[in-house]
DNA sequence: ACTGACTCGTAC
DNA sequence: GACGTACGAGTCAGTT
């Protein structure tokens, strides 16, 4: 094994933070990473003899030959150069040789080690980051384990997967990457040449001198740079040819693994503070290394190390499922864990926190249709006749379920969700990946590549999602009870238990049903868009004058506001806006405003609603979303890829977007939605006697608001009336001031005090309750909403005003949001529930925040409405009835109130 | 080629 | 600075 010392320390050093640093202030990002690296190299790959190549900092017989190599190269960071030392010196405790020449580089240095070796036999790896080295794998016994980024990405490259890469033959590599330049060397290729060209042309031609020779047959663009560039990659050539006989002190016989010394390693990986890494030494290298009389007590508490029981065929599989169904304790915890890669991947589990004993089930395995019975027995929902069920605890259960469910397995309701749970007790923090979890709640030391990468990535080890899920399994374990205990002693065990855990059950069966398109109609709008869109463009490009990108608010500021001299009204970070509201004011001022403003809400229509949905579309015709319950920090769900939350209703361009989304042949899709459920939530919260008053009549909230706000009768009310109010009502929610309802009236500010002030007056309780929600959210520092579900507001407390403004603004509407939120979700499972007891065939397709979307048979039409209608209404008790509204038609532009 | 900040626009 | 909660397309500048 040949590394190339510097790639690999370089690799590291910016793919890791540099806050890591030991408590004296060393860093020592680049020589953990490096040390990572090395150990995994080495056990994945058991080599017998390991040689690490460095560069020189001397100038090389390439800068003679060419006086700007590497000229754009900046000279390496301080905090990396002090750790070059150190990486010498890891490698000199643990007896692996070095090797580097003045005047040539580590490159070099591994080319000749390699001919030399490949020549006497043996099998030689080259561990780099630099793409150099491919021409050396002409030969089955070279490959190159390319650090692609990062510290765990490899990939091991022979002579087939050089040329699937790079597109030629390494016996070409070099001519190839002579015509495509290298920016990172300062060597220029030819204009209008990348790696697509490059290797047409070296494989169309078969060389550098037969290409120069034969000109003529190319494209004349193509022939001028190439002519023009000749003595350049020449030049290029010359340089990127790797030495192969550098003059090397040692030999290769001499450059063997020698003895490593226990206490000197242990001495260095103290003063480095690399615990882990100790450990995973001394578990590598066994009794060469590992009795120098110390422990690592402190640091195993903090590190997980799982002990899997890989299962290798079906017949262990079965067997390791029936031992853990089977066993007599019931009510003992199961706890499921699936790789980063999920259940396709593989599954690991512990039962009755057996921590020695972790299975892992590849995930292939469960094709096996016996295997998914036994799991099926294991973890399905409970058959009615025993009671022996095991607890599971998972974290992100949804993420098995579900796959699970494609599977035809129904996963029963876990007794734990440590994503949830996590989310319940801080739904502000926005991080909830396991790896973060077990951190906060169990002090689980993340791996440090979890923490750069985002994400659970066990150490570097990459290729073994069996060790990974065994850390994730071992990890739940861990966090089961701290977790458990903080969600009893904040109150949050109702929410838990009764709304969030069964709730994840109803969102994977959404998710798994999807729902119905039909492509042919969403393609049609598309086209139509399109045609339109460009049809705008263009007007918008005449009337600016010169060619722009029209979707670039950068250029569109500088024509509207420099060529055209219209008057910006307002100003954004970087600049003037050219938002819509912004560009409503200079309407009329030019043409070029009006045809912008076509194009916009075209091409948004175009791009997000119809090339995005498009791409969503299952090969049945059907949309899955994923449907994210811990996301929004009110409590809500959130939908992505796609977000059907924001699909277009308001405009009628827009709107059309909805008749493709359909039911089946036989079915309708049933549209049950809350009707004001905010305000409603207000008007219990506040207890407001007007607002009460208003909603037990049933009137025309927005009518009823507006009558007592302007003192007028309702009969007397105009449409405008109605309409503020209406937009008065929706602001309360959200703690708009006067300044912004001044902006969405189109008034004066004063005037729209003035209309808040009535607002108030009218219902006097409101304000109240705002006023006492704020200053009990800053007392305690979060909200909570009638559920106890709890939002910590840390904002309330900044020293900045508008900080603590918004602030407010969020404490104001977390409760009253929260609250809906909370019922709704009551609702979906309630609904849910209902359609299974009932053994009926409507089947819940889509949520939309205050909308339950059904595709019912014909048949059950009526049925499932007065249910859904029946749940809904009765999902919580408030001072105020709650009122659903339902339709039924063939697409959800048709069900529309 | 990838990533993150930014702007803009859609929903409730 | 001024209305809460989301997601996503596209641009642009910086990095690998």
């Amino acid at each position: 094994m040949l590394i190339d010392g510097n790639s690999l320390v370089y690799r590291a050093f910016f793919a890791l933070p540099t806050d890591m640093a030991t408590a004296s202030g060393q860093i020592t990002n680049a020589v953990f990473g490096f040390t990572s690296m090395l150990i995994n190299l080495w056990r994945d790959h058991d080599p017998d003899q390991i040689i690490v190549a460095f560069d020189r900092p001397e100038p090389t017989f390439r800068h003679a030959k060419i006086p700007d190599y590497k000229a754009t190269r900046d000279s390496a960071p301080d905090i990396l150069r002090q750790q070059m030392g150190l990486v010498r010196e890891l490698l000199d405790v643990l007896a692996i040789p070095t090797v580097d020449v003045a005047g040539y580089e580590a490159d070099d240095i591994i080319a000749t080690l390699a001919t030399t070796g490949r020549d006497r036999g043996d099998d030689v790896i080259i561990v780099t980051g630099d793409r150099d080295v491919y021409q050396l794998v002409e030969d089955p016994h070279l490959k190159v384990l390319y650090n692609r980024r990062g510290v765990s990405d490899y990939k091991l490259y022979d002579e087939a997967g050089i040329r699937e890469r790079t597109g030629v033959h390494p016996r070409h590599y070099v001519q190839y990457a002579a015509l495509r330049g290298d920016p990172s060397d300062n060597l220029p290729g030819v204009a209008g040449v990348g790696e697509k060209t490059a290797a047409k042309l070296i494989n169309d031609k078969g060389g550098l001198d037969a290409i120069f020779a034969s000109l003529d047959d190319l494209t004349p663009k193509l022939r001028e740079s190439l002519a023009a560039a000749e003595a350049q990659v020449r030049s290029n050539a010359e340089v990127m040819e790797l030495i192969r006989d550098a003059p090397l002190e040692a030999s290769l016989e001499n450059l063997t693994l020698g003895a490593v010394d226990a206490v000197a390693v242990r001495k260095l990986f103290d003063f480095l503070e690399f615990h882990t890494l100790h450990k995973r030494l001394v578990e590598l290298l066994g009794d060469n290394c590992g009795d120098d009389g110390c422990s690592d007590s402190e640091a195993s508490q903090r590190t997980l190390t799982p002990d899997v029981l890989l299962l290798n065929n079906p017949q262990q599989a079965l067997q390791a499922l029936q031992d853990a169904a089977s066993e007599a304790s019931a009510h003992k915890r199961l706890v499921l864990a699936a790789p980063s890669g999920g259940l396709e991947v593989g599954l690991a589990w512990i039962v009755d926190a057996d921590k020695a004993h972790v299975a892992f089930l590849p995930g292939e395995l469960l094709s096996d249709a016996e295997v998914c019975a036994a799991l099926a027995a294991l973890v399905g929902i409970q058959n009615p006749q025993s009671n022996t069920s095991r607890l599971i605890a998972v974290h992100d259960g949804k993420a098995l379920m579900r796959p699970l469910l494609d599977r035809g397995v129904e996963m029963r309701d876990p007794l734990i969700d440590t994503m949830l749970a996590a989310y319940l007790l801080d739904p502000a923090n926005a991080r909830y990946e396991l790896s973060d979890v077990a951190e906060r709640y169990a002090d689980i030391e993340p791996s440090v590549l979890a923490v750069s990468e985002g994400r659970l990535n066990f150490d570097g080890d990459s290729t073994n999602p069996a060790q990974e899920a065994g850390w994730a399994a071992l990890a739940v374990e861990r966090l089961v009870e701290p977790l458990s205990e903080a969600l009893t002693a904040q109150g949050l065990n109702h929410l838990n238990d009764d709304v969030e855990v069964p709730l994840v059950r109803v969102l994977a069966r959404m998710e798994h049903a999807g729902i119905a398109v039909d492509r042919a109609v969403l393609q049609q709008i598309r086209d139509e868009l399109a045609t339109e869109a460009d049809k705008l463009k263009q007007q918008v490009l005449q009337d600016a004058g010169r060619d722009i990108n029209v979707n670039s608010p950068k250029q569109l500021a500088e024509v509207l506001f420099t060529d055209l001299k219209l008057t910006p009204t307002k100003r954004t970070k970087t600049g003037f806006s050219t938002d819509a509201r912004s560009l409503e004011k200079l309407r009329g001022e030019h043409p070029i405003v009006d045809h912008l403003l076509n194009y916009r809400e075209v091409e948004k229509l175009r791009s997000t609603y119809g090339v995005g949905l498009l791409a969503e579309v299952d090969p049945d015709d059907r949309i899955r979303a994923t449907f994210n319950q811990t996301v929004a920090r009110t409590g809500r769900l959130s939908s992505d890829a796609p977000n059907l939350h924001n699909i277009p209703v308001r405009s009628e361009r827009g709107r059309v977007f909805r008749t493709a989304f359909v039911a089946p042949a036989g079915h309708k899709l049933l549209v049950a939605d809350y009707d004001q459920i905010e305000l409603r939530c207000i008007a219990h919260l506040a207890e407001d006697p007007g607002l009460i008053a208003a909603f037990e009549a049933g009137e025309d909230i927005h009518t009823a608001t507006a009558a007592r706000v302007f003192g007028i009768d309702a009969s007397q009310v105009r449409l405008e009336e109605r309409s503020t109010a209406k937009m008065v009502s929706y602001g309360l929610a959200y703690g708009m001031e006067a300044y912004g309802l001044a902006q969405r009236l189109n008034i004066e500010t004063a005037k729209a005090s003035k209309i808040l002030d009535s607002y108030f007056e009218a219902f006097p309780a409101v304000r109240h309750y705002m006023d006492a929600t704020v200053t009990e959210a800053r007392q305690r520092g979060y909200t909570e909403t009638l559920f106890g579900r709890r939002r910590q507001i840390p904002e309330l407390a900044s020293n900045n005003q508008r900080v603590r403004q918004a602030g407010e603004r969020q404490a104001m509407n977390a409760g009253i949001q929260g609250l809906a939120a909370d019922i709704f979700k009551v609702s979906l499972l309630r609904l849910e529930r209902a359609l299974r007891n009932r053994g009926l065939g409507s089947r819940i397709v889509l949520q939309v925040h205050d909308e339950i979307i059904l595709e019912s048979p014909d048949s059950e039409i009526d049925e499932a409405s007065a249910l859904a209608s029946d749940v809904m209404r009765n999902a919580f008790e408030l001072r105020v009835p709650l009122e659903v509204a339902l339709h039924a038609a063939d697409t959800w532009a048709g069900a529309k109130s």
